[in-house]
DNA sequence: TTCGATGCAAAGGATTTGCAGATGC
DNA sequence: GCATCTGCAAATCCTTTGCATCGAA
């Protein structure tokens, strides 16, 4: 999927006026190598992986800041922890109830239509949604 | 909307072997006046009113056989804390971003098309989906 | 030098678990 | 009487906050 664009990332965070901290250029990378959905835990077992040791509360704060930034999204598989990748095209997910294996669902035209008719049913604008499908994949069969 | 389904609820629970607890019957009753998904903590709360004094353990656990006995599901908002209902007919919610306020969304005929053409694209089975929108309501706006 | 970044400890909030005592049937 | 319920304390988990120190620019 996306590669690169840590170094794009990196400049926004400049531009923006932060710092880039080893810290901040090790978790762009990682956020280059995902195809999934990553969670906190995940990301500092990964830069540990590359010798880089980060408190829990610091990666906390860097995806916030990502976040503000539009650079990365959360992602809700109802688990009871947040996900981040890396903000894209919008896409939805649909996850392995079984081995938690994540593949990228792309819905665009048929949701639009969804949102339009939901729009004239419900007296709510600027309507966002969040959406995750389920399912056993083929390899858990 | 149901109303006295709090009864049948009962008697499902009598059924399998359960007590007919007055936290029960009280919980039961709490259901039949929703409009929208509650909170344990509200849970609480309207037992309160009730002059019914329940340990916050209790109620997750009551729930939890609830959602066994597929009496009831769980919906999430993704705020951190999980909402509870009445099984009846498949739904979704749409959320106000500002106040909260909740209101039904039913899209059988849409959403079904949707899983039928994610089941063409994927190889996944018994797919499920978890589905909110969230917006701002009329009163809000 | 300066202000953002970071570590650490602690707090918060939701949910779960173990166990002894209470109670519906 | 017995199996289920319940309350209470404590433990988990994930995430956030306060504060003092560190370090990128």
């Amino acid at each position: 999927m996306g590669k690169k664009q840590a170094e794009k990332t990196l400049s926004v965070l400049q531009a923006k006026g932060r710092r880039l901290t080893p810290t901040r250029k090790a978790l762009s990378t990682i956020f280059d190598s995902l195809t999934e959905p990553i969670t906190v835990t995940e990301i500092l077992a990964k830069l540990s992986k590359v010798s880089i040791s980060v408190h829990k509360t610091t990666i906390y704060r860097e995806l916030e800041t990502l976040i503000d930034l539009d650079l990365v999204t959360e992602v809700d598989f109802g688990d009871g922890q947040k996900r981040y990748e890396r903000r894209g095209k919008h896409h939805h997910h649909i996850v392995c109830r079984q081995c938690g294996r994540v593949v990228d669902v792309f819905l665009h035209a048929e949701f639009g239509a969804i949102e339009k008719k939901l729009a004239r049913q419900v007296a709510y604008r600027e309507i966002t949604h969040n959406l995750e499908f389920f399912g056993l994949c083929d390899g858990c069969l």
